[in-house]
DNA sequence: GCAGCAATAT
DNA sequence: AATATTGCTG
């Protein structure tokens, strides 16, 4: 029916074309423009052609990939710090969800930055985080975008708008399908707020958009992990703090006993209370060495990390912010970091203890694992 | 101008 | 019948 009257060379990426035939049957590996020969000519949509189109449009995120359509700046607080280690965690968050739950926190002075991203199918949208630690550059495939990614001479918008739009119907119809056939839960990606676990998240295995939601839950994970260094490291620092403090303590002490053993000839009476004295520092010595060592800390599992995140994610954060030292985190007096300073910071976190994944909201790992923390701090005597 | 949907044309 | 194109709206 159809049959060729020109084609063009693709320009574009793909140095291994072999010019094509100029009839209008096209194998699977020509790489050319082929238009019919009619009245009206029209493009012919080649497998060749398709599969690049294909290939662009999952390099922009898929065929239904976020819109950004805003962006915006709030103050650097507590809770921004908070969000810095979260990024994956603000993916999902609807923009009501959000402004009701921070908007009270947050200010439009400082640079943190977050996008409003628009879900193409859901037409809803939400807040993500934007500043430094952008997670990837999901650009949306949109026919512009698409013909600047495929590079192909003589292709216009207008036949990548129409095909497009076939494309998007035809994915959704298959979607659709497969998900009636089998409802697969997804890979903790998303927040749980309901309607923004949607049909975009629950994809399935072929999607090609399942190889990014991997990446991302990879990505999570590596967050976690990487908190977990950080708390390590803040336990280690704890630990030496106290040993340092309970040899000082003893030392004190010992002092004390010598003094008093002098004079103890003196006054006999006193010879009661040194023994006392005595007692109680090698009491405190023992106390010292019984004090668990740094390798006999249990050491939390993945899965209590996720909780303790959840749940002591206030504490962390003073660390992170200006990278403090112990004394701070014992003693709350060193310099802050934040422009509310420590003080406030410190009532942010009485106020709200779980200040992120607080109210329902939950840490992508969460599910799985919520179990009773206690390894923040290891008892001490 | 552009994206996206619906209608229309081939 | 399938799908490319055009029309129209926001």
């Amino acid at each position: 029916m159809y049959s060729a009257i020109h084609s063009l060379p693709l320009d574009g990426g793909h140095p291994d074309f072999q010019g094509g035939p100029l009839d209008g049957t096209n194998l699977p590996g020509d790489a050319c423009l082929v238009l019919t020969t009619d009245p009206k000519p029209r493009l012919r949509w080649t497998a060749d052609l398709h599969d690049r189109f294909v290939d662009a449009v999952t390099q922009l995120g898929g065929p239904d990939s976020e819109m950004i359509v805003g962006s915006q700046v709030y103050e650097k607080l507590y809770i921004c710090s908070l969000l810095m280690l979260q990024v994956p965690v603000f993916h999902g968050y609807e923009m009501g969800t959000f402004h009701q739950k921070h908007k009270r926190g947050l200010n439009k002075k400082h640079n943190i930055s977050f996008e409003i991203v628009m879900q193409r199918e859901k037409k809803k949208s939400f807040y993500r985080f934007c500043d430094g630690l952008v997670t990837s550059k999901v650009q949306e495939a949109t026919p512009k975008t698409i013909m600047r990614t495929m590079g192909v001479k003589g292709l216009t918008l207008y036949h990548l708008k129409s095909h497009l739009q076939k494309y998007r119907l035809g994915k959704q119809a298959c979607k659709e399908t497969t998900e009636n056939s089998k409802d697969v839960s997804c890979v903790a990606e998303s927040q749980d707020t309901g309607s923004s676990t949607t049909s975009s998240t629950r994809m399935v295995a072929q999607d090609p958009n399942d190889g990014y939601q991997v990446t991302e839950a990879l990505r999570v994970q590596m967050e976690v992990q990487r908190r977990l260094h950080e708390q390590l490291e803040v336990q280690r620092r704890l630990q030496l703090r106290i040993e340092a403090q309970g040899k000082y303590l003893q030392s004190i002490l010992e002092k004390a006993c010598k003094a008093l053993n002098d004079q103890a000839i003196v006054a006999a009476g006193l010879e009661a209370a040194r023994e006392e004295l005595s007692e109680l520092a090698i009491k405190v010595s023992n106390d010292c060495q019984g004090m668990v060592p740094l390798e006999n800390i249990k050491m939390p599992s993945i899965s209590e990390l996720a909780a303790a995140l959840e749940s002591k994610n206030a504490s962390t954060i003073p660390v992170r912010i200006g990278d403090c030292s112990v004394e701070s985190c014992l003693t709350s007096t060193s310099s802050p970091v934040s422009p509310m300073g420590l003080g406030s910071q410190a009532a942010a976190m009485k106020k709200r203890p779980r200040p992120l994944f607080g109210n329902g909201e939950s840490l992508p790992l969460e599910g799985n694992m919520r179990q009773e923390v206690e390894w923040v701090m290891p008892h001490i005597g």
